[in-house]
RNA sequence: GGGGCGUUAGCUCAGCUGGUAGAGCAGCGGACUUUUAAUCCGUUUGUCGUGGGUUCGAUCCCCGCACGCCCUACCA
């Protein structure tokens, strides 16, 4: 201790130099930070059972608990005071009064500050004005908090230190803690949909010697007793296919993926994904299946799959629209006729318009998909599948069996964004070496997010992958939607900041 | 990566055409035995993000940099 004392950093400003000398005094009385307090009670659960209750009640049959909480408004008058404490569940009043509290106590109290986080003993009464508030018998101070909390009224705004400095954000935003306890609802209700359906949560690597699963820029890395290079996983999708092929049937995993591409407000380097696979099923399945999946997790997190998001409508409710790639063009952007959205040399040019230059290589397909990129995407504000992607863009699609040049894959659109991603596999090993030799020529050719060819996942193939449908939903994107909040950083609890200038 | 906007007390914010900074809350002292962002009286606190430039003089004008937010690009 004593040589803590030499270390003690420079205080930033007087108020925090008083909160020290404070502190500096309570140590010299004792143990300052004690851990013998335990509470019995919570605020919510407090005001769930004794809203309804009159002093007459309480008097007839006193009602003792003891509450431990941050102290986040205080009112000192003379002989009586008052005391909000905020506990996980919620804020309690104290009323503090030096008739039933020891002088020295209630005296030590007035110079206890906001945000110092106390422990209380007492019995349940009603104030004049009704409030159901705890009448103070044993007070006593737990943690000091050295550092001033933000304004009582309105809060903390600066988007920086809401994100840097996340805790003081839910201390003071009650928005932020309702966000984070929805994101975990959701979490946990798409878990309990998995397992009820028969599906085996699993963990599989976050370090791929070969980033597989996707199309995107690794992070990498270097494992140093191996003395080899490795990256973070960019999709799980390879070891849960690998784990069809030893017959778990039906597996799931929800847990990060990690690219390394810009951030925006729908992006983050790692994000979380729940990614699964079913035996015998297929990309129409998978929609029913992801569309129920989805609408369980709105239901519990929010109470009703008809939610608001950007103070427009969504509903999750109905069943969710499905378009072709050339559907969804026309009906969203319907001047453009069938004939041109099948010619090459329209596309192309209609896409310069727009400023893209397409591909060399780019068939008709992946150019329209290009153009309903352009024109239709962002307008799916309700549910909406976008069905018959060209193979090309999908390696590990299986094509369809009327034309070899489009996939039975999906994509979920809902609010313009892309929510989830689905396809009937591809367990053909022979036609997935033929697309890895494929991607292993576009690498060569420059495009720096082509697949690696996976030796290994041609082998596991190799021994039989029973046909399968397989999704991954984007779980951060699809909890923007459901607390409705506009960026991606307003659900994840530490999302990724340059370093503090 | 490109473009726009922002950064003033611990927090929320003012600060006019350039003259070395203010309010409320928090803090400190005082009054007050039922308050609700308690109230009332008194009072302390700032490298005005950072480095240059223009000027007699810069929080203010100009340039660079840092960080943040938004848009955009790649992507989920």
């Amino acid at each position: 201790m004593s040589e803590q004392e030499d270390n003690l950093p420079v205080d930033e400003n007087h108020v925090i130099a008083e909160r020290r000398e404070k502190l500096k005094a309570i140590r010299a009385q004792g143990i300052a930070f004690p851990n013998d307090f335990k509470p019995d009670a919570l605020a919510a659960n407090i005001h769930a059972a004794h809203s309804g209750t009159e002093n007459e009640a309480f008097e007839a049959k006193p009602v003792h608990v003891k509450v431990a909480g941050r102290m986040m408004l205080k009112r000192v008058m003379g002989k009586a005071s008052f005391a909000t404490l905020q506990d996980k569940s919620g804020r309690i009043q104290l009323f503090i009064g030096s008739s039933n509290l020891d002088e020295a106590t209630y005296e030590a109290f007035k110079h206890w500050d906001l945000g110092d986080i106390l422990g209380a003993t007492g019995h349940l009464f009603k104030t004049k004005t009704g409030e159901l508030s705890v009448k103070v018998t044993e007070l006593r101070l737990l943690t000091k908090s050295l550092r001033p909390l933000p304004e009582k009224f309105h809060g903390l705004t600066d988007q920086e230190v809401k994100y840097r400095q996340r805790y003081v954000d839910l201390i003071v935003n009650e928005e932020t803690r309702a966000t984070f306890m929805a994101r975990s609802k959701v979490v946990s209700a798409i878990r309990n949909f998995m397992i009820q359906n028969e599906f085996l949560e699993v963990e599989t690597p976050m370090l791929h010697p070969i980033p597989g699963g996707a199309s995107a820029k690794p992070f990498m890395t270097h494992h140093n007793a191996l003395d080899m290079q490795m990256f973070m996983r960019i999709a799980p999708e390879l070891y849960l296919k690998r784990l069809v092929v030893g017959g778990f049937e039906r597996v799931f995993e929800m847990n990060r993926n990690f690219r390394n591409e810009g951030l925006s407000v729908r992006h983050n380097p790692e994000f979380t994904m729940m990614e699964f696979y079913a035996a015998y099923t297929d990309y129409h399945w998978l929609m029913t299946f992801t569309e129920d999946c989805i609408r369980a997790a709105a239901i519990a997190a929010r109470g009703t799959a008809t939610l608001s998001y950007d103070g427009k409508e969504v509903d999750l409710s109905k069943p969710f629209e499905r378009l072709t790639v050339i559907g969804a063009i026309q009906k969203h952007a319907p001047e453009f006729t069938l004939a041109q959205l099948n010619d090459e040399d329209f596309l192309r040019k209609e896409l310069k318009k727009h400023g893209l230059e397409a591909n060399k290589h780019a068939g008709v397909g992946s150019l329209q998909l290009s153009l309903f990129e352009e024109v239709a995407e962002a307008k799916l504000w309700n549910p909406t599948y976008i069905i018959d992607y060209p193979v090309e863009v999908s390696p590990l699609a299986r094509a369809s069996d009327k034309n070899p040049e489009i996939t039975e894959r999906f994509e979920l659109f809902i609010t313009g964004r892309e929510m989830a991603n689905g396809f009937s596999e591809l367990n053909d090993a022979e036609d997935q070496a033929a697309r890895f030799n494929a991607q292993m020529k576009a690498k060569e050719a420059g495009d720096t997010e082509a697949m690696y060819y996976d030796a290994d996942f041609i082998r596991a193939l190799e021994y039989g992958m029973p046909p399968t449908g397989g999704c991954g939903i984007g779980i951060d994107r699809l909890v923007m939607l459901i607390t409705d909040s506009p960026s991606i950083r307003d659900v994840i609890l530490f999302p990724h900041m340059r370093a503090e200038a």
